[in-house]
DNA sequence: CCGTGGATCTCGTGA
DNA sequence: TCACGAGGTCCACGG
């Protein structure tokens, strides 16, 4: 049965989906299959699977998926631009999805289809993601009070070159403060990195392999000398262990309200959009 | 359209769907459709994304993807446990996919399908991994000479907590050494981690936060009191930065011939599975 | 191409 | 439940 979009085969015989495979493979369509397999994957690791019943996604930009009855993750894939071929052996149909970049090949082989279909997917939307990092940063850059009521931004860049803080300012008393942005709640890995980041930014420079050891050596000073330089580690919430491993490091613990920042990113946006059309 | 395993309908009207989703849902069978859709999610974070046709799994443990036209990973989803409700509302069908644990909410909301089907997948096959860090570990463990000749084995074990070494053990010449496992190229990450365990275990005590703090501070006495202990990364290959930083801070870098891993793994497999026997 | 860090990461495991 | 680490992680970004 043929529609303009969508081609589709129910219970097909291992030639007619073999025929529907090459076709929807050659028209760059997205496959929808399921069926009885079995499954070999060699590259980075190597793993196989033995007979049973899944289904198999292959995207119109070659990306391949092949799930089980349950659980989020695919159980073998191929990311986008994978190159394959189909063939029939014996009573199997078998699916090679080979991937250059790492070197990895993906075998599915089908003993029967339960169901077989390829379809064109039009869609154009954009995806908007919104309360990311880059968000909650806009929203703060825009309206330091979210940090503390009179803070002032001397520096804020997104993180290009590892080792850069987020923020500098100057507190309300006038002192130097450097601020670590998370959008989640902090662990005691997020402490870690944020005071690696803190420790290189007071230094003042770049972190080569020899800053990072160096970064680490920083923290008896960081404590002794008290709070010459204040770190803040930004962030909606923080596990205990975290607070406490802050807390010997030094280092503040700033609870940023994400609904807040959301109201500000929104005016943000708004004001610049304003801006661009002129008015 | 029915068979004992699969029910579909090609461009159902929604009342159709609703019907055929509902059944699916209850019976918590394998979903899959195909159709003109918009999305709302929030939770963790939030988005949206307009309309567009996507492909929509729904698995028999109530997780969800969403995926797009492209690209390896689901524009939307849902992980295991969410509860469902299913509505008609105008023209419209919406699904609604809640978690409890994060308060998620999705919220997918149809307005036609190209295709809709729930199936059972029958799959009790297991799932095998070669090659992964355990196995690489399994294949030292019963054959010490892949790390170095005349290895001796003194304690091995799975990380169960942080901290912990892989292996220790003396090396031919009689010094105490230290050694990491890692399955893949080692970069700077990799060693920075590595470097945490092997200076804790130095020192014989778990790493607390405090030990975190400390072990960074063993730096300068591991350079300067020299190899009283060797500390060893084992991996398949190491980045060129890696090795720099694995160099300034005293650790060696041992290359591990994973072909040779994996015949050992074979053997030690085969060597337990005829003990099992009684052989 | 490598290196770094984020992700609605997910998933397992242990405390 | 939280915390921590692995993952064939994937992905974007910079060098």
């Amino acid at each position: 049965m043929l529609t303009d979009s969508v081609a589709y085969i129910l219970q097909p015989t291992l030639e007619e989906a073999y025929n529907l495979l090459r076709e929807g493979l050659s028209k760059k369509r997205f496959i929808i299959a399921a069926g009885l397999c079995r499954v070999e994957y060699s590259g980075r690791a190597a793993s196989k699977l033995e007979w049973g019943e899944r289904v198999l996604l292959i995207k119109q930009d070659n990306s391949l998926l092949l799930h089980r009855a349950k659980g989020f993750e695919a159980v073998n894939w191929q990311p986008p631009g994978s190159i394959f071929t189909v063939k029939l052996e014996g009573d199997c149909l078998i699916i090679r999805s080979y991937r250059r970049s790492h070197q990895e090949t993906l075998n599915i082989i089908f003993k029967e289809f339960t169901l077989l279909a390829h379809l064109h997917l039009a869609d154009e939307a954009e995806f908007e993601m919104h309360l990311s990092e880059e968000e909650m940063y806009e929203a703060i850059a825009s309206n330091p009070d979210l940090l503390e009521p009179g803070f002032r931004i001397l520096s804020h860049q997104r993180r290009l070159s590892a080792g850069v803080a987020d923020f500098t300012g100057y507190d309300s008393q006038g002192r130097y403060t450097i601020i670590e942005v998370k959008r989640k709640a902090v662990d005691t890995r997020a402490v870690k990195q944020a005071y690696k980041y803190l420790s290189a930014e007071v230094k003042r420079k770049a972190v080569d392999t020899r800053a990072v050891k160096q970064a680490y050596k920083y923290l008896s000073e960081f404590k002794e000398r008290g709070a010459a330089v204040r770190g803040i580690i930004a962030a909606p919430s923080i596990s205990v262990e975290a607070m406490k491993l802050a807390a010997a490091l030094g280092l503040e613990f700033k609870k940023i309200d994400l609904s807040k920042c959301r109201v500000a990113y929104q005016k943000s946006r708004k004001g610049s959009l304003l801006e661009q059309s002129g008015v």
